[in-house]
RNA sequence: GGGCAGGUACCCAAGUGGCCAAAGGGGACUGACUGUAAAUCAGUUGUCGGACGACUUCGGGGGUUCGAAUCCCUCCCUGCCCA
C-alpha cells in the first residue's frame, strides 16, 4: 500500500480489509484479481507523474493480476473535473481517438505490454440511452456531489458547476461495474469517482464494489504543486535520458519522499531507509537525489541510459565540464551569435536571447560572451544557460 | 425574462481614461553562492528594431476620445438574487 493517500484511517483501513479477503476470495474461485485503472487521454505527452497509478498496476501485474489499461475515449468527450477546480474543455472524438493511442503506447514503457489489456470505455459508454443514464443517476444525490471538495469549492467560490461534470463519476462507476473490477487504482482526485460513487453503483447494480486504492499525487519540479504540464512543473515521459535525470535532479529535497513512494519502483522499507539516512546525516541529500534520479530514469530508458545520464549529469553539472554529446552546428559565414542562437532553438526569440547574453548566460568555450549582434567568433563548444549544449564547427 | 457582479499575460490575482507592456504571488529562465538543475540571495520574464522607439495584448466585434484594460453599444460566457 506505498504510497497511497486515503486522507482518512478508517478508509484505509477498511480497504486494506477488504482487499485481503478478496485476493483470498478470488484464490478460492482460481482467478486473479482483475485490476484497472481508467486514463483520460486529452493530452497526448505523458508526464511522470501519469505514471504514478501506472506503477501500481505493474506491481499487480508482476503478482500475477489481470490489469486493464482503460482509455477513457469516451469519458474525455467530457473532461473529467476532478483533477482541476475548474471546468475542462471538451475534446473532439478525432483528438481524443489520437491521443490514446500515443498514450496507450508510452504506458507501455511502464506496464508490461503482453499482460495488459487495454480497453475504451466508448465501446459500453456510448451505447447507453437517456433511459439508462437516468436510472444510473437516480442512485446518486445532488449533495453526494457537493461533498465532494472540488465542487464545494466551486460551488462557495460562485463559479460554474456544470450537470454534465456530474455524469463523469456515473460513466467512471459504471466502467468499473462493465469491468467487473476488483480494484480500481486512481489518485487522491479520484477518490470520490472510485470509492464513494464507483462502490457506491456498483452495489447498487448488484455487483460486488471495487477496492480503491487511491495514490498520492506526485508534485511537479518546484516541490509544492501537483504535477503538471500547463504548470510548467512536470518531467515529460518523452525527454532525453540526460534530461530527465536533470529535472528530478532539479526537485527540492523536501519532495524527494514523495518521489520515492510514487515513482521508483522501491520497496517500503527501502523508502523508509533511505528517508531515515538522510534524516541523520549518514546519507547526503544530493547522492540520495542522485539515487532517485537514476532509479526513474532506468524505469523508463533502462540501466544502461541512466548510467550515462548520470555520468553526463556529474560531468556538465558538479564538475562544470562539457556533455559528450550535443547536437552540432556549421556555421553558414557571417553569422551574429544572436542568429546562431536562434536557428540552433536555443531561444524562443530574439528578445529571450539578447536577454539571455545580457545576463551573461551565454559561453562560448567557457568565455562568456556578451555582444549577441556582433559576428559570431568562430568554432568552440556554445553553452546557454546551464544546460544548453551546441558544438560550432566551421 | 429582470436586477447585480464578473471574464486581465503560462497559472492565481490587482488595476476603472493618459505615469499600463499592465502591481503582487506562483511557475519558468539567468547570475552569484553551494551540496545538485536542492536551499538562499539578486536579476529577467509580449514581439520586433543595437539604447531613445515601434507594434500586438486585458472574452469577441464595433464606437467615443488627441489618448481606453479602463467610457458607450452589441454579441458570447460565468456567478448571485428575483420571476
Amino acid at each position: 500500500m506505498q504510497g497511497t493517500e486515503y486522507g482518512d484511517k478508517e478508509l484505509h483501513a477498511a480497504m486494506e480489509k477488504e482487499l485481503r479477503e478478496r485476493l483470498i476470495e478470488a484464490d478460492k474461485e482460481g482467478r486473479p484479481l482483475r485490476v484497472y485503472c481508467g486514463f483520460d487521454p486529452r493530452t497526448a505527452d505523458l508526464h511522470i507523474g501519469h505514471t504514478v497509478p501506472m506503477r501500481k498496476l505493474r506491481q499487480f501485474q508482476e503478482f500475477g493480476h489481470e490489469v486493464t489499461f482503460l482509455i477513457g475515449t469516451y469519458t474525455s468527450l467530457i473532461g473529467d473535473p476532478s483533477d482541476k477546480d475548474q471546468l475542462r474543455p471538451q475534446l473532439t472524438s478525432e483528438e481524443v481517438e489520437d491521443n490514446a493511442r500515443t498514450y496507450a503506447d508510452q504506458a507501455m514503457r511502464v506496464l508490461d505490454p503482453d499482460q495488459t489489456i487495454i480497453k475504451y470505455n466508448a465501446e459500453w459508454l456510448s451505447k447507453l440511452n437517456f433511459g439508462d443514464l437516468i436510472h444510473l443517476g437516480s442512485n446518486f444525490t445532488i449533495q453526494q456531489f457537493l461533498t465532494r471538495d472540488n465542487f464545494r469549492k466551486r460551488w462557495d467560490n460562485g463559479d460554474a458547476i456544470y450537470l454534465h461534470e456530474t455524469f463523469y463519476s456515473v460513466m467512471q462507476s459504471y466502467d468499473a461495474y462493465t469491468l467487473k473490477a476488483d480494484v480500481q487504482i486512481g489518485g487522491t482526485d479520484q477518490l470520490f469517482n472510485i470509492v464513494t460513487a464507483g462502490r457506491k453503483l456498483m452495489t447498487a447494480l448488484g455487483a460486488k464494489p471495487n477496492i480503491g486504492i487511491i495514490m498520492g499525487i506526485l508534485p511537479g519540479t518546484d516541490g509544492e504543486v501537483k504535477m503538471s504540464k500547463s504548470l510548467g512543473n512536470h518531467i515529460p515521459l518523452n525527454s532525453t535520458p540526460e534530461d530527465m535525470f536533470g529535472k528530478v535532479m532539479s526537485v527540492p529535497d523536501a519532495a524527494m519522499p514523495d518521489y520515492m513512494r510514487l515513482v521508483t519502483r522501491w520497496q517500503a522499507s527501502q523508502v523508509a531507509d533511505m528517508i531515515q539516512k538522510i534524516d541523520s546525516g549518514e546519507l547526503h541529500p544530493r547522492d540520495a537525489k542522485m539515487q532517485i534520479a537514476s532509479e526513474i530514469t532506468a524505469a523508463y530508458y533502462g540501466d544502461k541510459e541512466a548510467e550515462e545520464a548520470q555520468q553526463a549529469f556529474v560531468k556538465v553539472f558538479q564538475k562544470g565540464g562539457v556533455p559528450d554529446d550535443m547536437p552540432e552546428y556549421k556555421l553558414a559565414g557571417g553569422e551574429s551569435l544572436l542568429d546562431v542562437l536562434v536557428a540552433n532553438k536555443l531561444v524562443n526569440s530574439n528578445s529571450e536571447g539578447k536577454r539571455i547574453v545580457k545576463q551573461n548566460g551565454v559561453r562560448l568555450d567557457g568565455e562568456t560572451l556578451s555582444d549577441a549582434l556582433g559576428p559570431f567568433p568562430g568554432a568552440g563548444v556554445l553553452q546557454v544557460g546551464k544546460r544548453k549544449f551546441l558544438r560550432v564547427v566551421e
